[in-house]
This record gives structure tokens, C-alpha cells and sequence, in this order.
DNA sequence: AATTGGCAGTCACGTCAGGTGAGTGCCAGG
DNA sequence: CCTGGCACTCACCTGACGTGACTGCCAATT
């Protein structure tokens, strides 16, 4: 039962305390915010947000400071996230235009992020659907010791190093590549495992040794396109914001990066809502919990598609965090060609 | 004219701050350590030492702390680098011998270089010298957007994004994989530029346009090979040492994450010998006055070499660093081919 | 000449008491 | 339902005061 005008003084509460992160009181309120009814009043309605759980006070006479679920209540409210800027916009435009390759727009992503929010920024690269082999390709390192370099329809590239149990001559490399790729090329990544498995059939006994560790290293690719991974940048901002976690930042450091907290989260996340979303404090594993992440999900093309977003304490400024959010996310689908058709 | 004895208390001051993270008195250095003086001695030797400026005295009365000179000169002078134990040893074979491609390889340098030391890990990557191309592969993303790879000889993989002035069918693709291979694969690096300038001869008037901003991309590969970059991982254990900075781990984070002041600085540590070495304090650049880097170079076959290391605060295990920098750096070595022979 | 014990002097740091002010809760009156 | 007023509560600042870990120096000793 909490009154129109208490969501207007929750949404002031969280503003203030946002900017100036400190407890902020009825009087400072009714200053800074025309309510049009005295503190006294105020004073009434934060009982009631305090009832309610939507904020808190750190000890017995001060401010109040918004609660997990005061911030959760202000993010589902914020109905209008003003877009950015036409020069926000426009310089989102020029310094992802300038990417050289896909890990560039990724590299060059997380960058314009952190920098836009102040927060630490992730980029979860895209995890590749029903993808095709491009071409395989054999690079001799040593006599023994070959790279294979696998390329995907979507541009994805992985390289591995293999240590074969033979020395393998420029004619051996040349016919790996010829047959590899002759079997391979256009095939669906789910069909690489059945198709390595019958690859020693294509060349001499003695030779099915050494193409047996070569048909383990394309699985091994096909499973690398599985795996997520995530890049960060903008660490020294958590810093700045240290503050504002009671404890250290260390765990929440750590925990970014190991990646694999995040990357269940950004996982977790994928099941909502196709906008950007948020995660506030508590809602979040141990090592989060005095953490918000916003995130939305970007598209690649085809059916690939991952996240991308920021992470920074719960008292941060949402509204300007999840309009950069949403309009990165939106820029990157559409220089990655989703938005061509 | 410091005397020998003073040298030993030098040591034992570094040893003991760096356990301790408290100034160093004399009355707790002739307890801890067997000098078979008296601590009125000491003392005599502490006021030649900091008559030296090598270790210095927070407040009028109390313990002494290493000076950026002392700690200098405890490197240089005073610390043995005990070899890593073979459990140690072992962990570093197994853990870098499970890497499954050349990212592997660095990503698993850092995160292991980290962990042994518990500072701030650094892996430079190589630079190319006189590599070759391998490998030139074309993938269409949109109707007119292409995406070039580029591999070379060493194994190394770029990937860029161009926008073609028209749209490119599978047969154009085609000629172009076809054409550029044959003119490139093979040539060194160097080459690149003349023969993608004369790339427009072997193609139809009306495909020049397009075939010219191929050729600027190639152009741009070969830039790419030559830039260098940076991985970390440990960022944690940074701010971990938080209280270790007299100011804040900010500027020292943003400098990790700019790389640029840490590039630089491992350009310049190229020149010093070939051994583990180690900038401390104020020998290093604005942002890093409190910090230490000890790094080492590591190749990579060929004339492809470059420097990994670890960074820290001043007041850091240097022997013991020094020691891990220098097994790992050892092993990366070895494992990418240089002791083959 | 080097070493030692002794002693005065310095200064960071922890503790404690008192004062200050921002902010709340509640109540009686509009 | 709103308002002004008032008593009450704490966090926080400040200054005073001991305490203890040092150093620096000096005269005596080997």
C-alpha cells in the first residue's frame, strides 16, 4: 500500500543518494524536490517505504539509503530511459565504426562501455549456433609440432598447437589441408565429430596415427566455439567506486575474473526479457552481493547471440547505466549485420 | 663506504618490512636475525644506511623502511634467487603443457604467473620479426560486408572486418582467396605492402574499387603484426596490496589497462640484459612511482621474443618473484619451441 | 677503533570525554 | 490528511592525555 506520492520520494531518495552518497533526510528532501507538502509529511511517507522495505537507515537517526529491493522497485519503475544524447550517440557511432576486426569491436565495445557508465564493462563474446566451417588450415611450428587454425561462417577463428607422434613434411601438411578441407568446408560444426572420425580412412596406415591427434584438435575447436568467454575492461573504476562496498572489492574482482559467476549470471539473465535488465545487490551469487549488473542481450547475425553490459555497486546511476546499455547493444547488432537484411 | 655488516642489515631490514609490512627497528632485527652485536650497533649501521638515502625513516622516531635505492640495491646485490621447488616446477609444466593454442599458452602464462607470485601478472605478446604469410582466407558476413583472415608463418591469426563498395558474390570471394594466396602466401611480412599495391592488375576494372580497400586491409594485417599487446589476470591481488600505495591503486590499474606507459616500459627493459630484471619505484614512469615490475624476456623460435612479468608495490617477495618470473619464462620458452633444435 | 649500555627525547597512535548537529518519531492542532 | 514543534538519539569531530616503540648520542669498555 505505498501511495503514489512515496514512489515519487523513493525515486528522489534513490537520485540523491546516488549523486551524493549519503544518507539523505526529509528535510534535504523537500528542498531539493518540489513535493509541495512539508518534511513532516515526508517524514510520514518514509515510515511507510520503510515499512515496506524499500529503504533503510544505516543507524537509528540519520538518512535513510535505499534497500535491494528499493533500487529493484526504481529500476522496474523507470518506465522512460531517456535515450543518450545525439553526441553520446554519435560518438558511440564513430569509435565502434573504427573496428578492424571482430575481436576490435569486442575490444572496442567493453572500452566505450566502461567509459560511458564508469563501471566496469563485459562483453560475453557470442556463442556460435548453427555455424559452418569455413576452412581449416595446418601451420608446421617444429618438425613435430603442427598449428591448426579453424575458421568459421561467422568469422570466429581458433588456433591450437598439436604435438604429432611423427615429423610431418610439407607433402603430409599439403595433403592434411587438401583432405580436411575437402571433407570439411560447408559443414555444419555439429557434424565435424562424426566426419574427424572417419577422417584416417582418407590417407595411409601409417599415417592414421598422427591424423587420429589431428581429428581430436577439430573437435576440440568445434567444443572452444561452446565455450563463453568474456572480456572486461574498466577495472580501475571499481576501484574508484570502492566505497560503496562494505567489504572489499577483492572478491568482487576475483569473481570477474574467473568469469564463471558472471557467465552463469549473464546465462541466467538470457532467459529474461529480451531488453535490459537488471541485477541488483542480493539477487546476485555471494560474491555480488553488494554489486549491480545491467545488462541487455546483443545479436551477431544468424541465431548468435550473447550479452553485454556493466557492473559497479548498487548504488549507481541506473538510468544513465542501462540507456548506454541498451544503445551499445543496439549499435553493436546492428555494425555486426543483424539489422541488414 | 657502507660495510659489510650494514649490507647484511639492509637485507634483513627488506626481509623483514616485506614480511611484516611495518618499519623495521633495531632492536627487532637483532632478535630475529643472529648479527652477534649489540642493537646500539645496529643502530650505527642504520644511521650509515640512511645516510646511503637506502632506507628511510617514516617519522622521526620510528623503524626504518627501504628506500626505491635500497630495495635497488637488495636486487642487485642482495637476493638469491632460489630456484622454484620441483612441486612448483611441476605445477608450471603440467598446468602450461594442458594449453590447447598459442591464446591458451599466454592466457594460462598469466594466470599462473599471478598465482605463484600473488601480484599482478603481465604477458607481453610477439612481436613478429621476419615472419611469412601463410594463409589469406575471405569470409562473407553481409551482401557487402567481408571479413579477412590472415595467418602467418608463426602462427599468428588476425581477423578484420571491411565494407566492400559493392556486393561480393561467392564467385568474387573465390577469385580473391584464389589470387591473393597465390600472390602472397609465402612472401615475408614486408612484402605485403608493395604486392597488394599492384593486387588491382589482377583483377576487372569495375572490381579495382573494391579490390583496393582488400588491399588496405592486408596492409593493415601486417600493422596489426607489428603492434603489440598485453594480457593480465591478477588485478585482484592488486587491490588486495591496496594499503601498500600511499594514494590509490587507481592510476596504477588505469595504466595496466591503457598499456601504453606498460608497453613502453617493456620496450625499454629490452634493451637491458637478457636476464630477469626489475624496475622499482620511481625508476618507472608517473603512475607507477609506488609500484614494482620485474619481468623477463621469453622467445618464441624464431626472432620472435618478448617480456612477461609481474607487478606490484614496491614492498614485494622479490627473490621469490624474481625466481617464479624467471622459471616461467623459462618453460613458455621451451615449450614454444626455441630449445628444439 | 669498534662496540656497548644507558638515558633523554620524539612522535604516532589509542583512548576517553564532551560538544555539535542532522535527522527521526510522535503528537496536538489546523 | 497535513503541519509545526519538540524531545531524543546517535555518528562524528575535537582536544587532551598516556603509552610505547623508536632513535640519537655519549661515556665507558674491550
Amino acid at each position: 500500500m505505498v501511495s503514489d506520492r512515496a514512489l515519487q520520494v523513493l525515486r528522489a531518495i534513490v537520485q540523491d543518494y546516488v549523486s551524493s552518497r549519503e544518507p539523505v533526510g526529509s528535510k534535504a528532501l523537500v528542498e531539493r524536490h518540489q513535493f509541495g507538502v512539508s518534511s513532516a509529511t515526508i517524514r510520514n511517507d518514509m515510515a511507510l517505504l520503510e515499512e515496506e522495505e524499500l529503504i533503510a537507515a544505516p543507524h537509528t537517526s540519520s538518512g535513510r539509503v535505499p534497500t535491494d529491493k528499493g533500487y529493484r522497485m526504481f529500476v522496474d519503475q523507470l518506465a522512460e530511459l531517456r535515450p543518450l544524447s545525439a553526441g553520446q550517440r554519435q560518438a558511440i557511432a564513430q569509435f565502434l565504426d573504427q573496428s578492424i576486426d571482430l575481436d576490435d569491436v569486442f575490444a572496442r565495445t567493453v572500452r566505450l562501455l566502461s567509459q560511458l557508465t564508469n563501471q566496469v564493462a563485459l562483453v560475453q563474446y557470442p556463442t556460435l549456433g548453427n555455424a559452418r566451417v569455413r576452412h581449416v588450415e595446418f601451420v608446421p611450428m617444429t618438425a613435430t609440432r603442427l598449428m591448426t587454425v579453424f575458421i568459421t561462417d561467422g568469422g570466429r577463428v581458433d588456433q591450437r598447437i598439436i604435438e604429432l607422434p611423427l615429423e610431418a613434411d610439407e607433402v603430409f601438411v599439403g595433403e592434411l589441408r587438401a583432405k580436411v578441407n575437402a571433407l570439411l568446408d560447408g559443414r555444419p560444426l555439429a557434424d565435424v565429430g562424426g566426419l574427424a572420425d572417419v577422417l584416417g580412412e582418407h590417407f595411409a596406415p601409417e599415417r592414421r596415427d598422427a591424423v587420429r591427434v589431428v581429428a581430436e584438435a577439430l573437435v576440440g575447436h568445434v567444443d572452444a566455439h561452446r565455450q563463453d568467454r568474456l572480456v572486461m575492461a574498466g577495472a580501475a573504476n571499481l576501484v574508484r567506486t570502492e566505497g560503496d562496498f562494505a567489504g572489499s572489492v577483492y572478491p568482487v574482482l576475483e569473481a570477474i575474473e574467473e568469469q564463471v559467476t558472471l557467465l552463469k549470471l549473464f546465462s541466467e539473465m538470457e532467459l529474461d526479457s529480451q531488453a535490459v535488465a537488471a541485477r541488483i545487490g542480493r539477487e546476485n551469487a555471494e560474491a555480488l552481493h553488494e554489486a549491480a549488473v545491467v545488462t541487455s542481450p546483443y545479436s551477431m547475425g544468424a541465431d548468435q547471440s550473447a550479452r553485454l553490459g556493466v557492473l559497479g555497486p548498487t548504488r549507481m546511476d541506473y538510468s544513465n547505466n542501462m540507456a548506454a546499455v541498451r544503445a551499445v547493444a543496439r549499435y553493436v547488432s546492428r555494425l555486426l549485420g543483424e539489422d541488414e537484411r
